[in-house]
DNA sequence: CGAAAGGCTCTTTTT
DNA sequence: GAGCCTTTCG
């Protein structure tokens, strides 16, 4: 059987394409997936290479699945050694084999965001500054942005050419100390250690280069440098690196994606054979040509020709709403229409936004109308509170070093252990110069009062250590499941739990990481931890979205990327909301925000929707916006519901669906209150006067959907927005 | 030491 | 609006 049967003449040259470098130019929907299956399964079955000597990287955890489950359906079997992962998740890999020779641990553990800017506030105060002053997120991005340029703390200081970068370099500098104190490493560490790795020890790298003499990477626009260099020290043996990707379809330049990856591959590899895939398989004519004219509008690309056989379909749909809840209404009785109609499934369709906040809106009028979806973890499981605490637990038996996670779980449940406690015992271990853990076994070995503690106090500690002591020691003995339901009962932490508000609910989730680790019941103990808490640790959002369920799924527009949905919304169509605010006055993240939108549309199979609210509440407070930007991209002739979505008076309540009879009593978040009776139409320079903000003068009014928006600069109170019907104005003779 | 209350800032996107 | 931090009191 030949193996690239089915593949048009460009996927196929792209799959055959084995020896030396090769770029992959692959637009939306153009099968680029199928693509790089078919190119392992190739190089495998046609070519013999034995899948050891492969590595394929993938953006997300779930991408390396359905690629494994389609590879095995190609080659028929299981291709037990290739490579195959995010960057992540083979860097850990790498690390725990050869770390030890730079200085990393085996058992190191994994930090999240939270526990990176726990330990980093703490490197902040520690260096002799004030957290409040120099705002951690900042400083944390800045660090984040030196690594992924390879730029070390020492190199950073010598680099500092400002007084806040000076900060940044001795924060940067601590944070890494104490790091490595915790036998630590955040996610950029990982990419960063592992190339420090190799370059300082090339023995190391050329075993590595000589196993893996075909690379592939998927989504190539979106690497850092570090991953590029990466690819650059696995691939510098044989060269057969073949890297796919779409410049139109960056969009994570804020993670330090660098697009210059891309561009640039053809310079360091002048011998590389380009391919470009610009043949679309997915979308209708009238939404690629959409799609097409939106891209069109940036400067920074090269032109590509994308084109399609697919019928012309129908045009895309521009609503405006009234208020985000309209939005959300017109969203799902648009969806229950379709599939009345029969014209989709609720598993075709997909809502997507701009930022994760707009989900919960969209959530509630999903629940309201009793319509089936799911949320591509909008809640984040793996950062809930109660999932949190326990991981801390098992991160601790792992690695007792580990000190973000020994201060979360010390005094949880309430052991009388207190911030005074803690400062004293972090100043005592350090005076040691010891962990903090190591610094708990000394108090009972050490005379009396030479620790810094009551015995009262210092039986507390002890007690605590006595307890980590324990689940340690079953640590090795038990399965991963024995050794979890030890930590749930034997801390305390189950009783705990159900004293606390939601308790009930807070121990559900726990039992559901309770279903993660039942997977990996059958490995030896420490194994079965380790593999268990690097799964934990490497989760992304869209690995737990299933297909096979029947549902409408919201999503946001970046983890919607490499997806595909016959019907797609994008709701939040704004100024400020899609282009989002913060790149206002950057040409190049506008230019960002605009690939965006592009990627969200180019998902679309059958139908597109853009759909935009007049007032949005944000923050507590509501906002008007106009309509996004990018609408003025796509012509006119593209869009078919423009007589609803200019706002004109009694047009636009066509596009506002209307609540349900059933089920909205207990659901009442959004029930307006009824209208005041007018007073009378106001108009500029109309002076008035508001029970709360007091005198004011009216700047504007405007009608909108049968209410006035008014505008009132009020003396004292300053500017206020405010619709008539609620804000109750009087009139005031002038 | 810990619970409760109030004030303050803020995440846009995530491996 | 929520979550975080600080303050206050028991």
């Amino acid at each position: 059987m030949d193996i690239l049967a089915g593949l048009n003449p460009r996927q196929r040259e792209a799959a055959e394409a084995i020896g030396g470098p090769v770029l992959i130019l692959a637009g939306p929907g153009s099968g680029k997936t199928r693509v790089i299956t078919h190119r392992v399964a190739y190089l495998i079955q046609v070519c013999g290479v034995s899948p050891r000597h492969i590595m394929a990287v993938t953006f997300t955890n779930k991408a390396a699945r359905e690629m494994e489950h389609r590879l095995q359906h190609l080659v028929s079997g299981a291709v037990p050694e290739l490579t195959l992962g995010t960057f992540h998740a083979i860097c850990v890999r790498i690390l725990r084999r050869d770390g030890g020779v730079i200085g990393v641990e085996p058992r190191f553990v994994i930090y999240d965001e939270e526990d990176q800017m726990s330990l980093l506030k703490r490197s902040i105060t520690e260096v002799g500054f004030d957290p409040k002053q120099y705002a951690p997120q900042a400083i944390s991005s800045a660090i984040s942005a030196a690594k992924s340029q390879l730029i070390v703390p020492a190199d950073y200081l010598a680099k500092a050419r400002s007084y806040y970068e000076e900060v940044v370099g001795r924060v940067y500098e601590q944070y890494q100390r104490l790091l490595g104190e915790s036998n630590a490493l955040d996610f950029d560490d990982l990419l960063l250690r592992t190339v420090h790795l190799f370059s300082a020890n090339p023995e190391v790298l050329s075993r590595y280069q000589r196993r893996y003499q075909h690379l592939q990477v998927d989504e190539f626009q979106d690497t850092n440098l570090v991953q590029y260099e990466l690819v650059k020290q696995i691939g510098g043996g044989y060269h057969n690196i073949c890297v796919v990707g779409d410049p139109d379809q960056s969009i994570y330049s804020w993670r330090n994606a660098d697009l210059r990856n891309i561009l640039s591959f053809e310079k360091d590899y002048p011998e590389a054979k380009v391919v470009l895939l610009e043949q679309n398989y997915r979308s209708t004519k009238s939404i690629l040509e959409t799609a097409s004219h939106l891209i069109s509008a940036n400067r920074e690309r090269k032109q590509k020709g994308l084109w399609t056989d697919n019928e012309a379909g129908e045009l895309a749909t521009v609503v405006e709403t009234y208020t985000e809840q309209d939005e959300a209404q017109f969203v799902v009785g648009e969806i229950e229409r379709l599939v009345e109609q029969g014209k989709a499934r609720l598993g075709d369709c997909a809502v997507m936004y701009r930022t994760n906040a707009q989900s919960r809106v969209l959530e509630e009028a999903f629940i309201r109308f009793g319509t089936p979806y799911k949320l591509v973890a909008g809640t984040r499981f793996y950062e809930r509170r109660e999932v949190k605490d326990i991981v801390a637990y098992l991160r601790l038996i792992q690695n007792p070093s580990d000190r973000v996670s020994l201060l979360r779980v010390i005094n949880v449940p309430g052991r009388g252990i207190g911030q005074q406690t803690l400062a004293k015992l972090s100043g005592w271990a350090q005076s040691m110069g010891i962990s903090q853990y190591q610094a708990l076994s000394r108090i009972g070995e050490v005379a009396e009062g030479e620790a810094p503690f009551t015995p009262h106090i210092g039986r507390k500690l002890t007690d605590f250590l006595s307890l980590m002591e324990e689940v340690i020691t079953a640590s090795n003995e038990r399965g991963l499941l024995e050794l979890f339901d030890l930590v749930t009962t034997r801390t305390g932490y189950r009783e705990y739990l159900l004293t606390q508000p939601d308790g009930e609910e807070r121990w559900d989730n726990i039992l559901e990481l309770r279903t993660v680790a039942q997977q990996y019941r059958d490995l030896p103990p420490a194994e079965g931890l380790a593999v268990f808490l690097e799964g934990v640790a490497l989760v992304s959002d869209v690995d737990g979205l299933d297909e096979t369920v029947d549902a409408v799924t919201l999503i946001t527009l970046h983890q919607a990327k490499g997806l595909e949905f016959p019907v797609v919304f994008i709701v939040g169509m704004e100024e400020g909301v899609l282009p989002h605010f913060k790149s206002f006055d950057d040409p190049a993240q506008m230019e960002e925000e605009r690939r965006l939108c592009y990627v969200g549309v180019t998902r679309a199979g059958r139908l597109v929707y853009l759909v935009r609210a007049f007032r949005r509440s944000f923050r507590g407070s509501s906002m008007v916006n106009s309509p996004s930007r990018f609408l003025n991209d796509i012509p006119k002739h593209l869009i078919s519901g423009s007589s609803l979505w200019m706002g004109e008076e009694g047009r636009v309540k066509e596009a506002v669906y209307s609540w349900p009879k059933t089920a909205t009593a207990d659901l009442g978040t959004s029930e307006p209150a009824p209208p005041a009776p007018a007073i009378g139409d106001l108009k500029t320079g109309d002076h008035v006067f508001h029970g709360v903000f007091g005198n004011g003068v009216v700047v504007s009014a405007v009608a909108v959907n049968g209410d006035f928006e008014v505008v009132v600069a009020f003396r004292g109170a300053g500017v206020k927005k405010l619709l008539q019907s609620y804000a109750r104005l009087e009139k005031l003779k002038s």
